[in-house]
DNA sequence: TTGTATTATGTAACCGGTTACTGAAACCGG
DNA sequence: CCGGTTTCAGTAACCGGTTACATAATACAA
């Protein structure tokens, strides 16, 4: 179905004003200067028709979309919706519509036609969540100078794609100093994020920072791998005692994690905090209800998207844009910790 | 900042081939039938080239833009991910591209000019969460037969626009029944959703449902306005127990209030669920972390999203859509209705 | 007063597709 | 072998904006 043509065009409001459409042009673009008069007839025929100019030809026209993508490999997890709303926001005051892929999901069965889902072909810019497009794409981009923002996720070398994340490091080396500091814990076992994962990589140089900062050595028995699931986490913590390997406090990669965490901790009758002190990262919405209410590092996603499309809309402005944003984080006081009781 | 416009066109194609414009296009849209031999001579230039058709030009002239769009009030809530989750599964799927709007953030500094954010200018059909568009918006897109999809919200009388939601009454009717039947409650507390809200009329319509054919009579006192936040639900919970209204179960509308709900039981010494069982509504996330683990109805929000969306496309094709889609929940038992120990 | 710079506006080509209309060739039955 | 279909392909107008270029009108300097 296609809708009935029937909104006015721009030659109809030039009809009506008495006026070329090169006038009404420079007036919806302020491209030119009018005289007070031809502007008013303007402003006037164009309430009038109840003018909107047709994206889709202006667009074809000035090649640009006005419109900003985001693609991501998924779309789930508790940080995506304060991160789309972060980045909604801005999108909108700007006047940039959102256009959003997952490229996870499977393409369409397009024949024989290759259709780039998101591209320079249907936006001005891209925001592009953690390997959600892979080098090869990123180069391309860069080459054709499409304005680009990584979220989560560094530039590849050479490249200097601005980007935008949080303190991974400097946030988890506060929660593991708490621990150290005003718990006095001496043997922190930390359930890594995912491996290949960069901010899962930032939390571990911040939690071995922390220990050689207070002379703790590290104690490569004490780090599992534990991706950002609870099950992975429970597993890992049971293996942790089943082995005999000593610890007096849990630091996780993430909120998830500390789920699990607690559940094995729990089964083993270790008493959380009196025996293991527990710490988590994300601040996720269910942080509080745990317990013990956890412990954790509370990430900005919201700001993280805000300022990830505003550094987009400088490029795609032309201005430049700043290479690395990392926004802070703030440590979460509980009482997994043993804190507070 | 203007992407230097290098890609080929559709007469680049042509050139290549030795064939018109209108043979390419024939080929892509597949609008007619093509000798064998000319349409293996188009794929070959088209790969050579890397042809990929501008969607802008394509959708000034056919006057479809392959985009859908979702308008929402707001970007929040725990609903929200898997709802986007399937919506952008289907239009992936079937190749069109997501535009999303919140017509809660302000518009643009426009200037003079009135920009429609989504609308017939840069949509094929638009989706609509509860309350996100008015009803003289609605009644305009329906006189100019533009393709919309409720979701989690009925037509406005005589429009007729599909919408699909979920079984909201005969959802909270098994788990009063299931309180009533398995746990022998008698004075069941109905601490409801906001007062306007569709979902939360449906699940009062439930709870008042089981009741009258459990023999109960409806007791005005025990239903409490809770909007959907766990601090109102705390403060009703309290108040009831102030005012030493008697009741052995408490049905929340959503899962959110059932923590202000364990709160306030908890601060009064009221056990769960021994002197009360507690049920909520949407299996939210934590509910399975709470404790006790909350008993609750399980929304499949990501089918709503999907089905939404197919409806909508159905209508795009100029197929008749269906008028309401009511998609089944499922109940969860857990602990705190006083199942399982 | 005349020549020139400046400003406001118009004309028409162009962006890259789609498609109505037209025509040539191939096919077919009698 | 001929008139009538059917099939395949080309020409060019069109979608609704933008903008380079041209021009008329006005301002200003000498």
């Amino acid at each position: 179905m296609t809708t009935s043509r029937n909104a006015s065009t721009i030659r109809d409001v030039a009809r009506l004003a008495g006026v070329s459409v090169a006038t009404i042009s420079r007036y919806l673009n302020n491209s030119a200067p009018l005289s007070a008069d031809t502007a008013e007839r303007v402003q006037t025929a164009m309430t009038e028709l109840d003018f909107s100019p047709h994206p889709a030809a202006r667009s074809l026209a000035s090649n640009k979309t006005n419109a900003i993508g985001l693609v991501l490999t998924e779309i789930g997890g508790e940080f995506y919706t304060p991160l789309l709303r972060g980045i909604e926001s801005v999108t909108s005051a700007e006047g940039f519509d959102l256009l959003i892929h997952s490229t996870k999901t499977k393409a369409p069965p397009s024949g024989p036609i290759k259709r780039r889902p998101l591209s320079e072909n249907n936006t001005d810019g891209l925001l592009v969540f953690i390997d959600a497009l892979d080098e090869v794409e990123l180069i391309r981009l860069k080459k054709v100078k499409f304005p680009v923002v990584l979220i989560h996720q560094s530039s590849p070398k050479g490249l200097e794609i601005p980007m935008v994340t949080i303190e991974n490091q400097s946030g988890s080396q506060k929660v593991v100093d708490h621990l150290i500091e005003e718990h006095n814990c001496k043997k922190i076992a930390f359930i890594q994020g995912p491996a290949n994962n960069e901010d899962s990589k930032g939390r571990e140089k911040g939690y071995r920072l922390s220990l050689k900062n207070h002379g703790i050595s590290f104690d490569p028995n004490l780090v599992v791998i534990g991706g950002f699931e609870s099950a992975q986490a429970y597993e890992a913590v049971r293996k942790l005692i089943k082995r005999g390997i000593s610890f007096d406090a849990i630091f996780t990669g993430d909120d998830d994690n500390a789920i699990g965490v607690i559940q094995a901790l729990n089964e083993a009758s270790r008493r959380i905090p009196e025996d293991v002190a527990v710490a988590g990262f994300d601040d996720s919405l269910f942080a509080r209800l745990l317990t013990p209410p956890l412990t954790t590092v509370k990430a900005p996603n919201e700001q993280v998207g805000a300022e990830a499309t505003r550094q987009l809309i400088k490029l795609i402005r032309g201005e430049s844009a700043t290479l690395q944003t990392v926004l802070p984080v703030e440590m979460i006081i509980r009482r997994s910790c043993g804190c507070k009781q």
